[in-house]
DNA sequence: ATAAACTTTCAATTATTTCTGAAAGTTTAA
DNA sequence: TTAAACTTTCAGAAATAATTGAAAGTTTAT
């Protein structure tokens, strides 16, 4: 395989990866292509590279900023704006961890926490119903508190983490 | 809140939830109904709960039975199929877990593992690439068993990984 | 073998998400 | 100011994904 082809194939992989989990597919490949590039990117280079349209690039950009993960650059002397991606990948999933847990996670534990203290009859039904949530709130609360500190060894969290677990 | 509205607003929000991690709506929700509910469920019963045709239960059933964390079941004297879901969270998480790294991250790695391995001339960009995709192979290989690791810690091993980071 | 009771499949439809591109908005330099 | 160079927005179009429902398939009891 030479070096465009695996390219093409790389991006592709991100971006189908992506959808997968809920991410979408340009904003994906966006981030894949700036991950590899040893430049900063305009918004022309990245819509020629990835075949799609000046809205559909600004509003993807605008999204991967927003996520913390892609950077807004300017050159010295050039009017046109310049896009860079963080590459240190224990810093990436870090932020995305963070941003998820915000966006997702913490708002989902606030339902789940409303709506298994609801003041239940003896019926079974109702029982199972609370139990049943709250079992999954303490879940959800737990495996997010994990995160949490995992990733606040800060460098090399998942490194660390291997070590402490062969303990 | 009374117990009715609860229940709608839980299977709403983990069928919202499915949508961000990319699984679709109606799994979610048959999922989150079966987590809930005291008894077995007939396809009836879901469609009729749901409000959903026959094929699309059918089809999420199906689906849900593939991943391992609904099974189907019979009543004596019955004809009729009935369904139940895993409710153990600890075994659900692991079954789900072990599920999407066997369907995407492996495959992803294999790609990885394929594009970071070419042969590469003296350019940068070309050096970018094998190095910064190398860098992402190894990062989510890393990830993946340490995943593969905690699980295998089987009963309560998210309490027993709360443990170990304490410490 | 037959037929009732049930489940699965899949082509067509509907809903949702993403993308386009032109117009509106913003910034900078002169 | 003005206008060129650039970015953002957003209504409509296109693409994708989910859903329906009726026909085909399967199982079980007689």
């Amino acid at each position: 395989m030479e070096f465009e082809e695996a390219r093409r194939k790389y991006i592709q992989t991100w971006g189908a990866l992506g959808s997968q989990w809920g991410i979408n597919k340009t904003m994906a490949q966006i981030h894949a292509l700036l991950m590899i590039s040893t430049e900063v990117l305009s918004i022309e280079e990245i819509m020629e590279e990835l075949q799609i349209s000046r809205g559909n690039a600004s509003m993807n950009i605008r999204a991967l900023i927003d996520w913390g993960i892609v950077f807004k650059e300017s050159k010295a002397g050039e009017r046109k704006e310049f896009f860079s991606a963080e590459k240190d990948l224990d810093k990436l999933a870090v932020t995305i961890a963070r941003e998820r847990s915000k966006r997702e996670i913490k708002p989902a534990l606030r339902i789940l926490k409303e709506v298994s203290s609801i003041k239940t009859n003896s019926s079974k039904a109702e029982k199972q119903f609370t139990e049943q949530t709250k079992n999954l709130y303490d879940f959800v609360l737990k495996a997010d508190n994990v995160l949490d500190k995992v990733t606040q060894y800060n460098e090399n969290w998942l490194s660390k983490l291997v070590v402490r677990l062969i303990k």
